[in-house]
DNA sequence: TAATTAGTATGATGGGGCAACAAATTGATT
DNA sequence: AATCAATTTGTTGCCCCATCATACTAATTA
């Protein structure tokens, strides 16, 4: 406790921001059992959620009687309080989605982008998406809450402004300004593995931890850290950049981009399984890799070599088994580290998890200290390859959720 | 913001703390100051001070005339307000010291102890010291605050269980009960380097500091973890094993007591330097260490390698280089990921600081992110082996500051 | 003596707590 | 079938006590 002074103003926003939580993670739920959850008495949540009912986040949904006694009204979020815009820059493709307060995508869609040729062309691409997106959602007659933006790099979250980007090659952009003078909207710019680990907390398989990691795993892999429940961002907002810490999976080392040797994503991003999968390739022919590539003129993708593991392929299988072991020797480094309830495992690798998983979670096993390893779980995003494009619709949310826009 | 429920009697307590904390980091600080750092009303800092000299935990302390206008009635600790007992439990000593409410060393005593040999000798061993101690204190005429176990290993703070201390091979301790019984004070038991990260936060060098990182340098190596202002434990306060770190320094890979192989800790606990310089001497006989052994009738420990380095003996430095560039690369993968304010160093290695922390911070700046290191600071903690001692005696202070005595 | 800064006193505003009450149901009793 | 007690839900009115705003007193300099 004590790290800001408060007042009443704060314990009115924060108990209101509380009770709304509790309604969106375990609605529909009476305001009598909100009394005998949080402890405050009955009269304190009848007027918080009067006010609640009044700012049109929450209404009253059909009564339940069980047993005996006046029968309880049931609350649960307003799905309809407004629509949510959420954006992800890719290294390599833009998504956007228009999802209700809940996150239940009404609208998506999804375009291969080159951010080297122009960084320009690039924002100008995602500016006529998310115009669309907005055309589609004033079918609906719903307001939009606000706008995220989700992008690999570090971001000044308070200014709007990616920092810096290696993946993107992109520096000071600020995001926040240009959208929200397009868009007339709110709008919000996070890290990518940030806003996923927002997602898994308000939508997904974290909704009651307070200490879980999310991890990224894509061409590199980042990492957003939920702890003491809430995410940390270190001094600058860089916390995260779990993939550069050494480590010693194969006696080769491959140079990271970041220039550094032997750096854990380098053994486990999805570069590092295509080169093993060539790598097999050339030893062996019997693969049926070759063939999917010629038939859908397709270069070798993760996508495709899970497709080739799925029919059996025994190199894409033994290629994604050596990646998870590397991947699970970091995974256990965390472990030791942060003791978290849960690690999360999501992004465009996280479509082969089931080939990922038993690897990462055996060698993780291994290299971890025993009595912390039984307590982490290791799991699946339920939003795979989408989870930064629903983290970016889960930080507005969560803003909404916080109740005092001045944040913190 | 909103992880709990809050009321007035927070709001009251929470300023309260944060007022006293002030004081505790800025004193001497006037009322007006005071006002106008929290951006309180000044009545309200009134009110408050008030209580806090009312406490005994405060008092005026002359007055301060800058300039024109009424001269400030400054305001600081009342150093006074009781005394506090630090132990620190070591793998093969028990220190014991009696502070002031500033952490002011009043009497101290070390002793050598054998925790392999008996668990209830070592526990009377220390209560002999501790029952010294208190004796000592009541020449003072004032009473005790508390006292505060520091101890390697897990602990349970709310019970005041040691869970298990792998170095000590002791499970399952109830400190908190033993010491409580027979001093009749408030006892505190946390690990050594939460211990020790929170002697940095409010005695040392990290005072002003939301985010930063302890390292405990020792028999093995232990982590402090200060993020968001506060300390992590994680799930099961497990946080902060970051000696256990897979990483590659050198191609042989000493067996860690965890079990595996290529944990950080392997290359740069004391033992590694240790056999280091017992490697050296094998090939080269000039050294002075040999000499040094059989004058003090020593085996080669840290302070004899230490002694032999300030010497100009190229085997010591060169053992304790080596190391450090071992260290230098587990607080690189720190660096990528808590991205901190600063490091700290502490724990028994750190007597040879001076040698150490060129070659970290050199092998550090090679293999961290350009952006991320040019921000951390790497520093010695100004107390140096005693830091989990001192720490003992902040958790108590720390308690105290938090005025709630429920915690949180 | 005016200007300036420090600190205090008083009443206002508005948080949550408490206790009594009203509302809506079940189920046993008549 | 009608009634009444028991039970649970939710509301109302009053209290306590946070901080705030304002006006005040206090102590210094120029």
């Amino acid at each position: 406790m004590s790290n800001f002074i408060t007042d009443q103003t704060f314990v009115r926003e924060n108990n209101l921001s509380y009770v709304l939580r509790l309604i969106h993670a375990r609605a529909p739920i009476s305001r009598a059992q909100l009394a005998t959850v949080t402890g405050l008495n009955k009269s304190t949540i009848s007027s918080l959620v009067d006010e609640l009912i009044a700012r049109d986040l929450v209404h009253e949904a059909g009564s339940n009687s069980s047993g005996a006694g006046r029968p309880a009204t049931m609350l649960e979020i307003n799905s309809q309080a407004g629509l949510i815009i959420g954006v992800e820059l890719g290294v390599d493709f833009v998504s956007v989605a228009v999802t209700d307060f809940l996150g239940k995508i009404m609208w998506r869609k999804r375009e291969d982008a080159n951010p080297n040729e122009d960084q320009q062309k690039m924002i100008d691409q995602t500016l006529r998406i998310v115009k669309e997106a907005m055309a589609a959602g004033k079918k609906k007659n719903v307001s939009f809450l606000g706008m995220g933006l989700a992008t690999p790099g570090t971001v000044d979250i308070k200014k709007g402004v990616l920092i810096f980007a290696p993946n993107l090659h992109w520096r000071n952009v600020p995001f926040g300004k240009i959208f929200s003078e397009q868009t007339k909207l709110k709008v919000f710019v996070e890290n990518d593995a940030n806003a996923a680990a927002t997602a898994e907390h308000l939508f997904g398989t974290a909704r009651q931890s307070q200490d879980f990691l999310f991890v990224f795993a894509g061409v590199g892999i980042g990492g957003g850290l939920f702890l003491n429940g809430k995410l940390y961002r270190g001094k600058n907002g860089y916390a995260g950049e779990i993939g550069h810490s050494p480590i010693m999976a194969e006696p080769s080392q491959t140079v990271c981009h970041c220039g550094n040797r032997g750096c854990w994503e380098t053994y486990a991003n999805q570069y590092s399984i295509i080169q093993r999968v060539q790598a097999r390739l050339e030893v062996k022919r019997t693969s049926i890799v070759p063939k999917l590539m010629a038939e859908q003129n397709s270069p070798l993708t993760i996508p495709l070599i899970k497709q080739a593991a799925d029919a059996g392929d025994k190199e894409s299988i033994d290629s994604f088994t050596e990646a998870g072991h590397a991947m699970g020797q970091g995974f256990a480094g965390l472990i030791n580290i942060f003791n978290p309830e849960k690690i999360i495992l999501g992004g465009p690798l996280s479509i082969a998890g089931e080939y990922l998983l038993p690897a990462i979670k055996e060698t993780m096993a291994r290299h971890s200290m025993p009595e912390i390893d039984q307590q982490a779980e290791v799991l699946l995003s339920p939003f795979g390859p989408d989870a930064s494009l629903i983290g970016a619709i889960a930080i507005v949310a969560d803003d909404i959720l916080s109740i005092s826009s001045a944040g913190k």
